[in-house]
DNA sequence: CGAACAATTGATCCTCATCAAACCTTGTGG
DNA sequence: CCACAAGGTTTGATGAGGATCAATTGTTCG
């Protein structure tokens, strides 16, 4: 597969990187096409290479001792993924990444990137930005997931998917289709697939959604704003 | 109050920054004393000052909506905290910050930080660091929150601010002291007051911590480990 | 000593997880 | 094109884990 390196400033870190670091990175890099179901690394290998999403969908996951997962976050394309390993020393991956769909991804060498970092101010600056929007979302998931219930979290989840991974679908109004399971969702919840199942079924009642399989569609997505705020009932 | 600039050092972000640099963070800061309960900014404040702690123990809490809230992080000597706004534009601070004992903070302006950060490749080094470990902490206490049991999340917190903030007690075997409450402790393992009293008093009986007002003695570390894993029963 | 606040303890209840079974949907191979 | 398998989804019944509430009992400090 060939790449255009000006495609490459697609990624937010890359946004405003001159032509020729475009290169140096697509040269760099290898790019690799997984089946959907399969992963890009585990949590724990040695975090050798950070990621561009080129194509598909994937998410990151982290494994409890007991077998349990939780969703951390959905990648879509152009998104960067598993670049903590660029920062620290010897470091593993903390999650795993694995595809939602047939994907495609370009991989760098981490100490590449590092490499890079030392002279150029604008990867500094833009990689501690999404850093920080990784903090500050996870801070507050951390925070919804102790405080409050599960419908309004659903909501929530469903909402962040929605804005991260969503897909506009033309047709009767302003829809968004997100190809996930209730097992995604409720590991991005912290709830079980049964639970998920039983709410969005009420709100498939209450024109909120319509629930397919593998596919959630946001029929009123003020509704669900109303729920994840408890301005309902 | 007098501050020596080689004291900074301490500041793991500062710990390999020249003399003169020292300085110049010193000159421009501010030393505030706040008392216990008092809080140095709020969730929602512009975030114009980032802080180092130099003295006492403080927490970085966030508020829901209803009014519950969550410890996200609690604050010790040399520790930096308050920073995210020197990466973002017009950032507010994403948390609170209140401190658990009278405190004195060195105040400092967010876009001093940014300046300094143009030009000195260890501090966009060390701040990522920083900002890595933050963000696998959250990834981890987000999967503990969604998987784990009360018990096991409360000594996982138990352990987790053991670490980060106990000063460690002679006397009677290697022993962790901790100045929380129960309500404190609730908060940061997403719990209530009334059910960390009880497992900590069931702990008690089993001759794991000695529990007392704003207290929490730390009898045997392996224990609590043992519990944090599921190991026992 | 008394006020303020932290901690305990018991009783109750509710939200959700768990388990089991049946039901759909999609894709595949004959 | 149908039948079947595989895997996602639904639904009901049940129960457990903690939250909630109320009342009491410490503890600390002015």
């Amino acid at each position: 597969m060939k790449m255009d390196p000006a495609d490459l400033r697609r990624v937010n870190v890359f946004k405003d990187a001159p032509e020729e670091d475009l290169k140096l990175f697509v040269e760099k890099g290898i790019v690799r096409s997984i089946e959907e179901g399969e992963f890009f690394f585990f949590q724990g290998d040695p975090a050798a290479y950070f990621y561009v999403l080129i194509e598909g969908r994937a998410k990151l996951l982290q494994t409890s001792a007991t077998g349990q997962q939780v969703n951390l976050r959905t990648i879509t394309e152009w998104q960067m993924f598993g670049a903590l390993g660029a920062v620290r020393e010897n470091a593993t991956y903390p999650a795993t990444a694995q595809a939602l769909e047939p994907s495609t991804a370009l991989a760098i060498e981490s100490s590449f990137l590092k490499e890079m970092m030392q002279n150029r101010p604008y990867l500094n600056i833009n990689l501690m930005q999404l850093m920080t929007s990784y903090i500050m979302e996870m801070q507050e998931r951390y925070r919804e997931l102790a405080t409050e219930r599960v419908e309004r979290r659903i909501a929530l989840t469903i909402l962040r998917l929605a804005a991260q991974i969503g897909k506009r679908t033309e047709g009767d109004g302003m829809t968004v289709e997100l190809p996930l399971t209730r097992q995604d969702v409720a590991e991005a919840s912290g709830t079980t697939m049964f639970t998920v199942s039983r709410v969005l079924a009420d709100w498939e009642r209450r024109g909120l959604v319509a629930a397919g399989r593998e596919r959630v569609v946001i029929r009123n997505p003020h509704g669900l704003v109303q729920i994840s705020e408890g301005l309902d009932q």
